[in-house]
RNA sequence: UCCAGCGUAGCUCAAUGGUAGAGCUCCCGGCUGUUAACCGGGUUGUUGUAGGUUCGAGCCCUACCGCUGGAGCCA
């Protein structure tokens, strides 16, 4: 595609050259016969110097006038500057006000979270936050190449449903043609029909969570991405989940250095996301708790405090295998060699992220399944459709599912969630 | 839902129960290498809402509203 204009993130191919830049003003600075305005077009930033006696005097006017988040248009010389962060700059040769932007609500000064969440249509445009929506573009990127290489394809799953697929959580309710509809949890279920059909699958969607949880790790939407293999077993599925963790941490570590930078994370921590994983089981995951300090029951699920001292333990990701059955969705398989645990992990994120991946090898027997059902008090009439993928030509298959905002979070280092997704939806949040 | 903290200028915050302030934004002026530029000057208030105590309330009390963090639940 030709283009009339230049981005900054291509500026060094123009090196000499003069180009037209659309985009942005950031910020300026001036001092009296020179204006430095700091230009972003989305691809990045670049300062162009406006020198007062080397445009016509409306030009510098113009320089003058323009304020914080006008639309621009700037024609320049692109020349390298080792004063530069990016190594160029721009000599200023013209500039045309698109649109002029009045009291820009975010100044370059500090904010409080409540007054940039009110403006989070305005703040995505600042450079942290700029660089953690590229970052979780990266990793999106990064799952779809890893998937795709290892032979799955991308099939959808509805967001409407007619039941719940974990009874356990909150729904949104909505209404369907007069019956109630409610907002999917997780596209988990229906992918385990589409992998009996294309073998190796998964799919990206919104899940949504009513619950009343307000901290920094929770959303009440949030994306999921639900992988599903049939004729893997539980191992097979571990091995999977890691080897997609490694391929998203080697994608931005390569791809994003200067998003890291921007964000001052520590990427030496990152570089020691590296295969194998260690895996515990939940027994010794307790005993660990108990030991660290942080008293825990066997038979209790986890808080966040056990995450964090599970997590806090090791230096890269940690499973945590074979939970007891009764604190486990319905349809995990059981280990074979003890019934009471089933053959499902979940994988924790160091430095206190918390569980980002849940994953388990699905019950492919009918009988065993449909007592599951009946234990669990799981209804057969809705899931009519879920006990038919065991009738015809039911294989051993496992899945897993990754919550993408804590991965985000995780690999940038955020102090919340709520940073990890262009609008956030939280408790009882719902503007802008 | 529960627990804790907070609510003062557009923003971030000060102000022993005794005249409501600073920095930033913004506006005017100065400055040819600025990096959240700097220097000088200027504009900006129903102190969240309603009631109460008091000679006097931003400050104390009650209720409500809102925000922030956390718990439970969860990814």
């Amino acid at each position: 595609m030709k283009l009339d204009f230049v981005y900054i993130s291509d500026i060094g191919k123009h090196l000499g050259q003069e180009v037209t830049l659309k985009g942005w003003l950031y910020n300026k600075r001036s001092s009296g016969k020179i204006h430095f305005l700091q230009i972003r077009d989305g691809s990045g930033i670049i300062q162009g110097v406006m020198v007062k006696n080397e445009v016509d005097a409306k030009t510098f006017e113009l320089g003058d006038k323009v304020s914080q988040e006008s639309s621009i248009i700037v024609k320049g010389m692109v020349k390298e500057d080792k004063r530069s962060p990016s190594g160029y700059e721009l000599g200023v040769t013209d500039l045309q006000i698109v649109q002029l932007s009045q009291d820009y609500p975010i100044t370059p000064k500090e904010h409080g979270p409540a007054f940039l969440m009110e403006h989070r249509h305005l703040w995505m445009r600042s450079s942290k936050q700029h660089a953690i929506l590229r970052i979780r573009d990266t990793i999106e990127q990064a799952i779809h190449g890893y998937l795709h290489r290892e032979g799955f394809i991308h099939t959808p799953a509805p967001i409407l449903t007619p039941t719940s697929c974990e009874g356990t959580t909150t729904l949104f309710e909505t209404d369907y043609f007069g019956e109630p509809a409610f907002l999917s949890q997780s596209g988990q279920m229906y992918i385990e029909a589409t992998a009996a059909a294309f073998g190796k699958v998964y799919t990206f969607t919104p899940a949504f969570r009513a619950e009343k949880s307000k901290t920094r790790r929770h959303l009440t939407e949030l994306w999921m991405m639900d992988a599903e293999a049939s004729y893997f077993e539980h191992a097979e599925n571990m091995q999977c989940q890691e080897g997609m963790i490694c391929a998203i941490m080697e994608k931005v570590l390569n791809e994003c250095q200067n998003e890291l930078k921007t964000l001052e994370r520590d990427t030496a921590l990152l570089e020691k996301i590296k295969a194998p994983f260690p895996v515990i089981s939940y027994k010794e995951a307790v005993r660990l708790c108990n030991e660290a300090g942080v008293p825990i029951e066997y038979g209790e699920d986890f808080g966040a405090p056990h995450d964090t001292a599970i997590a806090g333990s090791f230096d890269r990701p940690v499973f945590v295998d074979r939970f007891p059955a009764s604190i486990k969705s319905f349809y995990m398989q059981p280990d074979p060699e003890d019934p009471t645990v089933v053959l499902g992990s979940d994988l924790y994120a160091p430095e206190g992220y918390g569980e980002i991946i849940g994953g388990s090898q699905r019950i492919h027997d009918l009988d065993l399944l449909l007592k599951k059902m009946e234990e669990h008090k799981v209804p057969y009439e809705p899931y009519k459709w879920y006990v038919d993928l065991r009738r015809y030509g039911s294989v051993p298959h496992s899945g897993f599912g990754i919550g993408i905002e804590r991965t985000v979070s995780w690999i940038c280092g955020l102090q919340h969630i709520r940073e990890a997704i262009p609008f956030a939806r939280l408790l009882e949040k719902i503007y802008p």
